[in-house]
DNA sequence: TATATATAGGATAAATTTGTCCGATTTATA
DNA sequence: TATAAATCGGACAAATTTATCCTATATATA
């Protein structure tokens, strides 16, 4: 459904919202360790993630990644997927063709139509916050 | 969400339905030209889709392909899909976790449950013939 | 039976995605 | 101020997906 870098992505950001709940500021190693992904490909796409303006980085010793609060409650889920896949994975045609629209449907339109827009509803409305919240609680995992 | 070879293979295999309604087969290149995907990538599909026992092939001159007419009514979306992508599009973890589950879920999986069961009802329940017969009649389009 | 026109299938190439490596820069701290 | 630990960013490599090419085989028909 989304590319591996976005999957990377989410999970990083989540972890990252996860620590900064506690303000604590998390390195490259320490991220890719927790879930579980290449640490160099890991540092490209957070790099991504600043600069979208969804996580902040911090430069030099005691360095590292972090998220404010306050955004964490802001940020939903479609802002992640956007910033690295794009958006045609909610909005493109189900069977990549350029001139499908509603005036001009091709034959999967409607029926793909009602699963992309549920898509759309999910990404934009889950919060990191909602996803972080029910980790904290142990209702979810991040990692085995 | 697809990947591209799927996208052809739906559209090859909608195109090939249309013309075996009026039992008129169809060559390899009159598919391609007509659902704008390269000859020979679509040849792989193809074979791809008769070997999964899809579509129907016939060597030699005046070959090409079809589909018996009983089964453009029984083949569902999801048996191509299947054929060319495999199921981890509605079956897999929204996230790329090989552990998570219902007993064991990861932090978005409630959420993208709904989604993709949604996409593997719709995918399940639509037939070659309900896309064919829109198309036939119009409402619907190939191709631009 | 020769020919032209198909599919089948293997080898290869191009493009994209995924992943690595390394030097430059930033910054806390001993 | 030297050092160590961190991100930044560019170049490169591996793996996968997409796409091409060519030979073998099948078959209708002149």
């Amino acid at each position: 459904m989304f590319s591996k870098a976005c999957e990377y992505g989410i999970r990083a950001t989540i972890y990252i919202s996860l620590q900064s709940m506690q303000d604590k500021r998390q390195s490259l190693k320490d991220i890719a360790q927790h879930i579980d992904s290449p640490v160099a490909f890991t540092a490209k796409i957070l790099q991504q993630l600043v600069k979208h303006n969804i996580i902040n980085s911090v430069q030099g010793a005691t360095g590292g990644f972090e998220i404010e609060k306050q955004k964490i409650k802001e940020i939903k889920l479609q802002q992640i997927v956007k910033a690295i896949d794009g958006s045609s994975i909610y909005m493109g045609c189900g069977l990549g063709l350029s001139e499908c629209s509603e005036k001009n449907p091709c034959p999967v339109h409607y029926k793909f139509k009602a699963v992309r827009e549920k898509l759309r509803m999910m990404l934009e409305e889950t919060s990191l916050y909602e996803l972080v919240e029910r980790l904290e609680s142990g209702l979810t995992f991040l990692k085995i």
